[in-house]
DNA sequence: ATATCTATCTCGCTA
DNA sequence: TAGCGAGGTAGATAT
C-alpha cells in the first residue's frame, strides 16, 4: 500500500463523469491497483475511487498541464470496464509505502443469518407445538427464509429481517401469493419476524392477514450455546 | 488526518459484533474523529470503521493486554449512538499526519435524473407518437417520474431506474392503482424502463400488463447536445 | 427532524 | 459467471 498525501485535482469518466477541484487529499494506492482518494472528513466512501482489478500508470504532463503546475499525471485504468480514473498532481507533501500482506478478514456475529439459524433452531418462539419443515426454502421467485407447520399443521412461511421495513412485507406477500397456489402447501400463513418491525410494516402487515413477530437477538443469542464459540 | 501503519486486532460492538484478528492494517484518523482501518485490498470499503462524530481515546493497555504484546489500546466512541470500536495495537510501523483543510467536494453527471431529463427530451423513445405530459407527476404517494400520452392518445405512467429491480416495478404498480382511480386519466398503461432490468423484474412486470424498456444511456447522451457543456 | 430513494453502492452466496 | 439479497448499508433529497 502506498500513501499520499498530494494537491490534485481529479476526474472519472465511467457509469458516470465526476470531477474534484485542486485541494490537497490523501491518495491511497492498494497491492490490486485499487485507488482510493479521501479528504479529511466525511465517511468511510473516499471521494473518488477506482474499483480492482486495476492499473496505474504515471505520467509526465503534458505541456498545457506542466504551465498549469501539474508535476506527474495518474491514470488508473479498471481492467475489467473501461472506467477511468485521471489524478492531476500538482505537490506531493507526503509519500509513504508498506506491504500488509492478506487480511485474515472480519468475523460478524448477529446478522441475518445468525437470526435465522437461532429461529430455526427455536421454532417455538412462532408458537407452541410448531416444527420447521426447512430454512430456504426454494421458491421460483426466490428462498423464503423459514417454513413451518403449526401445532393444527397448517403450513407457515416465515419472512425474517434485522430491520423489519415495509418491503419485507411485500417480499413475504410475493412469496404467499406464489406458496398458496400449491395445492399440497395450500393455505399457507405469513409470519413477519424482525429485531424491530416499523408502524408503517405493521400496519400493512395486518391489512395482509400476516402475524408480526419482534425476536430479542441477545436472548435467543443467550440460549444458544454456540455463541460463546464465536470469537 | 494521520495516518498509522500498524499490527492490530479489532473490535466493534453496535448494530451487530465484529472481530479482525491480529494483522497489518492502515488506521485513518480523520479531522472530524471518524475512523477507517483499510487492508491492502477489496474495494472502498474499509474492513471495519467508525463513522462520524466520534471520539478517539489512546490508553494503556491493560496487564493481559500488555502481557500479549499490546502497546496501545485505542477506543474509538461513537457520540450519537453506543457504538463502540476497539483497536489493540501491537507495534507501530509508520506514523504520519496532515491537516488536509475542507474539501469543495465532487460533482457529478448521470445518474437517474439525467436519465430522467434524457428520457423526456426524447419522449418517442418509448413509441412512435408519443408526446410528454410531465416529469415528476404529483400524488397522493409520490412523484411519477414520467407521464405521457402514446399516438392514441391513452395516459402512459414511466416509472424509471438505472438498474431495474422488483421494487421499482412494484412501485409503478402503486402509482398504477392510484392513477387509475382518476376518471381524467384512467386508463393509465405502465411502463418500466431502465438501463437494466432484471428477469424477476421482467416476469413481475409481464404479469402486471407492464411493459418493460431497456434504455441505452451512452447512445441517448449522444444524442443530446447537452452533454458537452458539462465540464 | 424524519421518511424515502439512489448508489461508479460493496459483499457474499448460489444456481 | 451472473443473478440476487443484505448491509453497522451511506448519502441525498423531499417532507
Amino acid at each position: 500500500m502506498r500513501l499520499v498525501i498530494a494537491r490534485c485535482s481529479v476526474d472519472y469518466i465511467g457509469r458516470l463523469r465526476a470531477h474534484l477541484p485542486l485541494a490537497t487529499r490523501l491518495l491511497m494506492v492498494k497491492a490490486d491497483g485499487s485507488v482510493l482518494i479521501h479528504s479529511d472528513g466525511g465517511s468511510y466512501k473516499p471521494l473518488n475511487w477506482m474499483s480492482p482489478p486495476a492499473t496505474l500508470r504515471i505520467t509526465e504532463p503534458g505541456a498545457d498541464d506542466a504551465e498549469a503546475g501539474v508535476v506527474e499525471v495518474w491514470n488508473v485504468q479498471s481492467a475489467k470496464t473501461d472506467d477511468k480514473l485521471v489524478i492531476s498532481v500538482y505537490e506531493h507533501l507526503s509519500d509513504v509505502a508498506h506491504d500488509l500482506g492478506t487480511d485474515p478478514g472480519l468475523i460478524k456475529d448477529g446478522v441475518e443469518a445468525d437470526l435465522q439459524r437461532l429461529l430455526a433452531e427455536q421454532i417455538t418462539k412462532l408458537g407452541e407445538g410448531y416444527t420447521l419443515i426447512r430454512r430456504e426454502y426454494m421458491t421460483a421467485i426466490g428462498p423464503v427464509d423459514i417454513l413451518a407447520r403449526d401445532a393444527a399443521g397448517a403450513t407457515v412461511a416465515v419472512e425474517l429481517k434485522r430491520r423489519g421495513d415495509i418491503d419485507g412485507v411485500e417480499q413475504l406477500t410475493r412469496y404467499l401469493e406464489l406458496l398458496n397456489r400449491d395445492p399440497l402447501l395450500a393455505p399457507v400463513r405469513g409470519v413477519f419476524a424482525a429485531q424491530q418491525i416499523k408502524p408503517q410494516a405493521k400496519v400493512l402487515a395486518a391489512d395482509r392477514g400476516i402475524d408480526c413477530l419482534t425476536l430479542d437477538y441477545d436472548e435467543m443469542r443467550g440460549v444458544d450455546d454456540s455463541a460463546s464459540r464465536l470469537f
